[in-house]
DNA sequence: ACATTACATTCCCATATGGGCATATGTCAA
DNA sequence: TTGACATATGCCCATATGGGAATGTAATGT
């Protein structure tokens, strides 16, 4: 098998860096493809192929409006990706506090005993499964 | 043109379900490969090959030990995808509070005059380049 | 040096895209 | 109804994967 459908959830959805601008460029109002097509200087075939793709994650809303389509970022479909990342940061805090320690104890070389902060021994830590 | 390479940023790894998995399962405490491939019942060769993936955008680090190599999640390297989805917080509160609006008029059918919220208007914002 | 263990690579193949071009659709103006 | 606009789709192609099997490689034990 390949890779898992694109277009099955938001995290394959803005892999895309493309897809990713469109995002950002609609967040704060709905805008008709052809002003995507011209800011982000994209071919309109594929402008509206990725917006069909944000729009089956359900990353962007649509309305018509005439013979135009307003499309618009759907913030709540980005949270599941925001509570992803946010269950790391306890750990990136705790690495961050550990590059800390050593740059200061390379500045005052007196051993004070910190921990162990390179490379750390196995069992330092529940392994139990996840 | 494909996809841009998986390999190029944190975004396109964490695409994958299953390097997410690894992500989580590794992110408190290093693990060999072997044992990701236990727990996660997938190929040995699979596993090497996400991790190599993982590794290449610094998601991972690895560290040698005797015949094993022990990886682990570098958490600071999420943060650039969770600081990319918290521009969008600010957004998901308006609409969500934009959705509450619409909850309690309809349960107190009194128009309140507050603002519309279903389809807006254009120009209610500026649409200047992002 | 040889067998074993633990991973990493390479090959091969089926499949998912993404882009560009041409064309089908849907909508509004005359 | 016909023509112009704004999008959406279909088609074709080059390329990027991901998985599994087989094989290469590093490190350990005897």
């Amino acid at each position: 098998m390949a890779r898992a459908a694109t277009t099955s959830d938001a995290f394959n959805a803005v892999a895309e860096p493309r897809r990713r601008a469109i995002l950002n460029y609609i967040a704060l109002e709905e805008r008709p493809v052809g002003e995507i097509v011209d800011s982000l200087g994209l071919g309109q075939p594929s402008v509206s192929k990725h917006l069909r793709v944000l729009l089956r994650v359900g990353l962007v809303n649509v309305r018509r409006d005439g013979r135009r389509m307003l499309y618009r970022t759907n913030a709540q479909a980005i949270r599941p990706l925001h509570e992803w990342t946010s269950t790391f940061e306890r750990y990136w805090r705790h690495q961050l506090s550990r590059v800390k320690e050593r740059a200061e104890r390379k500045n005052n070389p007196s051993n004070d005993g910190g921990p162990e902060f390179t490379s750390r021994r196995k069992n330092d830590l529940d392994s139990s499964k996840n």
